[in-house]
RNA sequence: UCCUGGGUAGCUCAGUGGUAGAGCGAUCGGCUGUUAACCGAUUGGUCGGGGGUUCGAAUCCCUCCCCAGGAGCCA
């Protein structure tokens, strides 16, 4: 009797076994009398092998009509064989088609990504798609998984807020009952209220910037785990970053290699994504800049030519420290040994990714703080909650974000965002 | 928002002033171990829209729309 239920990805388990499953049409190559099915059933592809000879008449009817991304059964027995990429394929007894498909419009043949964009519900059945998509839900797990056995409460901060976050990037607007509201575009002023209940907390949300960018490293809605964490002060912040880095590829390596591999990833520099990663200040960045012959002055912020001529003289991700007040958030502590900087971190992504970590140190100082509220011309009364938090039982702490899109373009290698999450938000276009 | 490149068959593209093309797909036929299978045949067009120049425009000009890449900003 066959047995039903088994995932393709678990086949190997079954040599020998009759088993029956269900799944889509990936490709099929058929002579007159024997045919080759390629089936996947979201856990993995395998190849079925019908002998016209072997099966019912219908079933071979079946194998001669069945069309790509039909939706089929078929039961069989496991054997293993060299010549399949996974070790195993199915050796048919019985074949059908529940749902035949016409005309899929992604074919074995090349497409651009125009066409690959306006058919994206589609083209997620694609294998380099399917292995992005999967290395996405591992790092999502994983990052769970991180602050969960750190003894970490995730605080899920809201989507719709009453004012700007930082005060800086163009917000979406929406209507609330007669008010404006925008879509946030970080949780971070949310934590750090829940620091004094919980100590240790992180928000792992979908975030929003109305910014027109239009780049591969840019999407209009994405994903961002922020941690915020009490009494941890600057250089804890950036061994926290390094270790949740560090723990977070190599659980990608450990759980994904074979999505890797259909990526054609070379996981080499991946392996070397271990502490401790190089810790430069600005300032030595553009000493280091200056030396390559880039004309930056000290005051200027990075722009992709920067971060790039930065991070190729490294081979693991590279942390970038006290920067200076003028082109970073209102709330980043001062650094107590220079006032022109402050104590905030970026950690730059090898190979090209760029910035895939920004953080710091917060002001803990209520008046510090309202006295940067003011110098950056943002309303006082919309902070006042913020600014709460530092009249109650104030202490230093200190945060991260990383973007999660970034992280899983630089590790799957991909050029492009967009192929990193489900249904990428971009400049003018929000379809499918 | 700015700069650059592009829009021709379902898809990927060639065609730069004189009859609208190829490969793939699809359809039909053939083939017992295929891996982007192969072989033969058939099918397939508002040349992005509008206007203009010309005996004649996919091709030259104007304009609008759409797409891709990059910059700034950021994760």
């Amino acid at each position: 009797m066959a047995t039903s239920g088994i995932s393709i990805r678990r086949l190997k388990e079954h040599v020998g076994e009759q088993v029956s499953l269900q799944g889509w049409l990936v490709a099929k190559r058929s002579s007159g009398k024997i045919g080759f099915l390629q089936v996947r059933d979201g856990s993995g592809v395998v190849q079925g092998v019908a002998s016209r000879a072997e099966v019912p008449a219908a079933a071979w009817a079946e194998v001669e009509r069945v069309t790509q991304e039909s939706t089929v059964r078929m039961t069989g027995t496991v054997r293993e064989d060299k010549r399949s990429p996974s070790g195993v394929e199915l050796h048919l007894s019985d074949f059908a088609v529940d749902f035949l498909t016409e005309e899929f419009p992604i074919t074995p043949k090349e497409h651009g990504t125009a066409f690959l964009m306006e058919n994206r519900h589609l083209w997620l059945r694609s294998s380099r798609q399917r292995a992005a998509l999967r290395v996405r839900s591992e790092a999502e797990q994983g990052i769970h998984d991180f602050f969960h056995q750190r003894d970490y409460v995730r605080i899920d901060s809201p989507i719709l807020t009453p004012a700007a976050c930082e005060g800086t990037s163009t917000l979406f607007e929406t209507e609330y009952f007669g008010d404006k509201a925008y879509l946030s575009q970080s949780g971070q002023l949310y934590l750090e209220p829940a620091l004094s209940a919980f100590g240790k907390v992180y928000c792992f949300g979908p975030t929003f910037r109305a910014e027109k960018s239009k780049t591969r490293r840019h999407l209009m809605e994405f994903w961002m785990v922020e941690p915020e964490v009490a009494f941890l002060e600057f250089e804890g912040l950036c061994d926290l970053a390094e270790e949740f880095l560090s723990e977070l590829v190599a659980r990608v390596l450990d759980r994904c290699a074979e999505e890797l591999r259909v990526l054609e990833r070379d996981t080499g520099p991946l392996e070397r994504v271990v502490g401790p990663f190089p810790r430069i200040t600005y300032t030595e960045a553009i000493a280091r800049l200056n030396a390559k012959g880039n004309p930056i002055a000290w005051g200027d912020d990075f722009g992709a030519d920067e971060e790039t001529a930065i991070s190729e003289d490294f081979d693991r991700p590279v942390l970038i420290s006290r920067f200076p007040a003028a082109f970073k958030a209102f709330y980043m502590q001062p650094d107590p040994e220079d006032s022109r900087v402050v104590l905030g971190l970026d950690i730059l992504a090898p190979e090209g990714y760029g910035e895939i970590v920004g953080g710091s140190q917060r002001i803990h100082d209520h008046d510090l703080l309202l006295a940067k509220v003011r110098e950056h011309d943002l309303p006082v009364e919309a902070f006042q909650w913020y600014l709460d938090v530092r009249k109650y039982g104030s202490c230093p702490h200190a945060g991260f974000g990383m973007g999660l899109e970034r992280f899983v373009a630089w590790v799957c290698k991909l050029d492009h965002l967009r192929e990193t999450i489900p249904y990428p938000r971009m400049l003018y276009k929000i379809y499918p």
